[in-house]
DNA sequence: AATAAAATATGATAAAAATCATATTCAAGA
DNA sequence: TCTTGAATATGATTTTTATCATATTTTATT
């Protein structure tokens, strides 16, 4: 359902906004380790991020990545888009083309309201709800 | 979630069970067709359910794949263990070996319900009880 | 301006999943 | 018991995903 990619690609966002802003940037180098990922691969997840402006960057001394503003207000959804594509989370659980709530495959009853519910939480959380949860205590990190 | 193969074994196991039975049984080339997989593939995912005594097959002439009493019994996730193994539904959504229950990630708390649900759905539902749906027309098929 | 420190672009390699191919074994019927 | 039709065992190939490596570009500092 999410790829290892994405999965990756959501904790490095989330400990960005738990561990940077304009002011405070951080390196790759300084992401990799804490949520576990190796630092070559998290590098090129965060630079598809950076494309699609789902979190902010820039190069040189001083420079890494963080999340401003508007990139807090991002859904996680749109992290999953970026790394993984569009088409993958909205087909049919079954991958029956033909499926659909007017003609339900056999496990679409028994696999859609679960399966919607998901997206739509992924959808409608963005990254400040979720840390918020976090700080809360509701959750935890490290990732 | 569901990797290509379980899909492709369930939608399998599932036109055997409105297809077939002891008396009748039928061949993989008779499968591949109006479920669209791929005959060589098809054949190996059957082979292996066979194994795991999800499915029954004879061969030779007259032989063929089938599903009798007893296989009408399993739950889909007999199906989805044979193919895909036991872990792969089982971990963390995030896939950090952390979380759970008591230390949930920061994600847990929005995926986790509704994949407990799909899990226990597909644990309890068996074969029998998903062909029934489609039998009442709730359902529908070719798949 | 020169240097150094960071991301970026690009692409190579490795591992896993999906797909294809075929020789072997077993069962039925002639 | 011979032949034929089926699954079975085995493994090769292709595609996708995950991972690693590095030269280039940009920015801050001296």
């Amino acid at each position: 359902m999410l790829s290892n990619s994405s999965k990756y690609a959501i904790k490095a966002v989330l400990f960005l906004a738990l561990n940077s802003n304009e002011k405070n940037k951080v390196m790759v180098k300084d992401i990799s380790q804490p949520i576990n990922v190796p630092q070559a691969y998290i590098a090129k997840l965060l630079q598809a991020l950076v494309k699609e402006k789902i979190i902010s960057s820039t190069r040189g001394p001083k420079g890494g990545f963080y999340l401003d503003e508007i990139n807090l207000n991002h859904s996680i959804m749109n992290i999953v888009n970026v790394i993984d594509g569009e088409k993958k989370l909205n087909s049919c659980m079954m991958s029956l083309k033909k499926c659909n709530e007017e003609k339900p495959c056999p496990l679409h009853n028994i696999l859609s309201p679960s399966r919607s519910n998901i997206l739509n939480n992924l959808k409608s959380k963005t990254i400040k709800d979720v840390i918020k949860e976090v700080k809360l205590g509701n959750a935890f990190l490290p990732l």
